[in-house]
DNA sequence: CATTTAAATGAATAAGCATTCATTCATAAT
DNA sequence: ATTATGAATGAATGCTTATTCATTTAAATG
């Protein structure tokens, strides 16, 4: 039995909303401050407790903030896979779905893009920000490359590469949540989405209605 | 008269060079290390050089750091302008010069990548770096706004919306950057140029011998 | 109510780092 | 050859910050 099986259910509980509520403190802290001037009396302070309170949950700021891209890359996936599930059974509605949900208010809160963009600025030296960024790309572009290749048999579309047009989807999708984290201003959430709409309506005219 | 003014040519000359030797550095630092663990130190180490150094010729790391990103900013820009100079008169050879300088070896190396991903981390945080990667975006779009209307009016291209398609242009350009840099393994320059292309030849198909 | 156990606090510690500046080295001027 | 000036050094300084842990607070148990 582990030690924490014998613990009391409420403050079985209470650990877990603390280890939350030290997640969210850290998202607020990044996306204020950068992760190079985020510090632990930082995130302490914004989830309103004392100065050792990441150390006692986390025991090191290391971890904290591979949990905290965890966390969010677990949003992430939830939330796209319910939109899949959401809608109809057709291959360009849920197309158009599954890319709609990248513009969520959930997802592409300019807090959350702030993290993104702030553990992808270490990852190419940190090999487990990395290892968990490369994971959200792989679920993603495989339930993607389903879709497709279910549209493009049913629409008969010839001349489609399936792998380069969803490396070319993923792409536009992160490069859109950079002009809405860093544009002068006026491109938002329904902008993005509107661009994304545009290139599916060129790769496949005969479904713009999905599109729409 | 300020100060530098008074030096002679070759003092002058050497104060750049310096200056230079150093950013250079500092990208090689920050790509290795990342922002946030990029010291001083580590920097004049990489310049072969004593601490002191950073200090003496900018006065601070964050001034050292803005010029850093301003400098792959200039060489960004001059690396485009380039392209579309020695690329034929011709709008759909014109677009596809533009969109392949991007993943030149110069520019879409992997340290220089890793450079911006790192400064865009930080910016949201950060006005100075916000600013520096605003201008990077208005100039090039401005130029590729140009080519594209040219392409549509010669074409005769009806049903596109110039400005939609030119954020979506850029914001894959964006996204395939950070695939090369983050992918597992195997996505290289020429797989993201590949790519783009094949969204213009979507987006043109009556240019399609531009973009092969 | 008394006791046990876990959670939270926050002052103290120690390590890391940017910056300073007195000193040394190199080069140009006379 | 001597002097003057700018460039470079690197040890010392002082500040910031992650981590520790003895102590306090709160909750559950009997």
């Amino acid at each position: 039995m582990t030690p924490t099986s014998n613990l009391q259910p409420k403050r079985r509980a209470a650990k877990v909303i603390r280890r939350r509520q030290l997640i969210e403190a850290a998202i607020k802290s990044i996306a204020k401050r950068g992760l190079g001037d985020t510090t632990m009396a930082h995130v302490a302070q914004a989830a309103g407790l004392s100065q050792g309170i990441v150390n006692l949950h986390f025991d090191s700021k290391d971890n904290l903030l591979n949990e905290t891209l965890n966390y969010i890359r677990h949003e992430y996936e939830e939330n796209w896979r319910n939109a899949i599930d959401k809608a109809p059974n057709d291959s360009a509605q849920q197309l158009a779905a599954l890319l709609r949900s990248d513009y969520n208010k959930k997802v592409a809160d300019i807090q959350k893009l702030a993290v993104w963009f702030a553990f992808w600025g270490e990852a190419k030296s940190r090999p487990t920000y990395k290892k968990i960024c490369q994971e959200r790309v792989t679920d993603y572009s495989q339930s993607l490359t389903k879709i497709i290749d279910r549209l493009i048999k049913e629409g008969e579309y010839k001349y489609i590469k399936t792998p380069q047009l969803v490396e070319g989807i993923i792409a536009m999708a992160d490069g859109l949540w950079l002009n809405i984290l860093i544009s002068a201003q006026g491109f938002g959430r329904q902008n993005a989405e509107a661009v994304m709409m545009q290139y599916l309506c060129h790769v496949f005219p005969n479904h713009q209605a999905a599109f729409n």
